[in-house]
DNA sequence: CAAACTGTTCAATCCTTATTGAACACGCCG
DNA sequence: CGGCGTGTTCAATAAGGATTGAACAGTTTG
């Protein structure tokens, strides 16, 4: 029976999968992050599909879908004809800042359905206000907190003396 | 060519599945939501069905997830045999809360999976650690804005003297 | 007790999205 | 120019969940 033993690092990328899987995003997409901040240097996209077993496409479409959500930068020096990626310092801030930038997005439309609620229904149009409100008052604190995190990196790092 | 007019009510309903979909729920669950945040008493899931053009399995499936997430609450008055279900006050309280454990459990294995990296990769243990460390300062961020919301729900209302 | 009613479970189906293989486009090199 | 190396696009396939219909279990009613 295979022994099958798991490396921390293969351990890491292949949680990365599922946790993005978990939070609705593609499992590659996690799995070349994972990959990317194991490595901690540039990656080229033949050297993903090697370590990940998975396709070129896949590793193309991936790559760049992380570096639109900004997880992630492409590098090209000079003399390297191949495409590279790395993990920026904080991956998951980019993660984050999405999740408020949803949320608003959110809070807006279902403002907006409130207001269309008629006078005789000032139950429901109350309801669905609150309800938008709610995400709206949401998407603020979490932008206060990506924005404290942008100036004061430090914060999102291990701190030997915690100061709560 | 069906003149296909809806009403805020429908639209709204129809906006929280997909607001629920898109937060990788069932879209099912949020339609339900919606429904009894608009209607603001306590049915059945036989009107849910009805309302919603959806099976009973659908129902009686969705409607216990709203409840096990927290979102809405079962209810059953002495003389009534069908189950009930009404929102609470703020059904989408739940969903952060949910996402700050979600946040809390991915911080606790990549903490474990850090702390597995020998020394020879003490590079990739650090980011790995900070990279779990991140998502646990959030995570502990989040509770704190649930805490707030908890005790003084009014901060999740609309208020018109904005004390920001 | 039998019939009617209600909620749950579960296997089958449907739908959406992720993933891939193959064709394509572009640039470089000889 | 003609071939090679590389990244992207796209149609087809695969995979994963949501949704449903039907069978089931439990309760109430007459």
């Amino acid at each position: 029976m295979s022994p099958r033993m798991t490396s921390p690092t293969e351990n890491f990328i292949e949680q990365m999968g599922l946790m993005t899987q978990a939070e609705g995003g593609p499992r590659i997409a996690g799995q070349i992050l994972g990959y990317l901040i194991v490595e901690g240097e540039p990656r080229t996209l033949a050297q993903m599909t090697e370590a990940l077993k998975i396709s070129k496409a896949s590793a193309s479409t991936n790559a760049r879908l992380l570096e639109l959500k900004g997880s992630v930068r492409r590098v090209s020096p000079m003399g390297q004809r191949q495409d590279a990626y790395e993990a920026l310092d904080f991956p998951n801030l980019a993660v984050i800042r999405a999740l408020g930038e949803r949320f608003r997005a959110h809070a807006d439309t279902m403002t907006e359905i409130g207001a269309g609620f008629p006078e005789s229904h000032a139950g429901a149009r109350e309801r669905v206000t609150r309800f938008a409100e709610f995400y709206r008052k949401t998407a603020d604190f979490i932008d206060d907190w990506t924005a404290k995190l942008a100036e004061d990196p430090d914060l999102a790092a291990t701190d030997r003396d915690d100061p709560r």
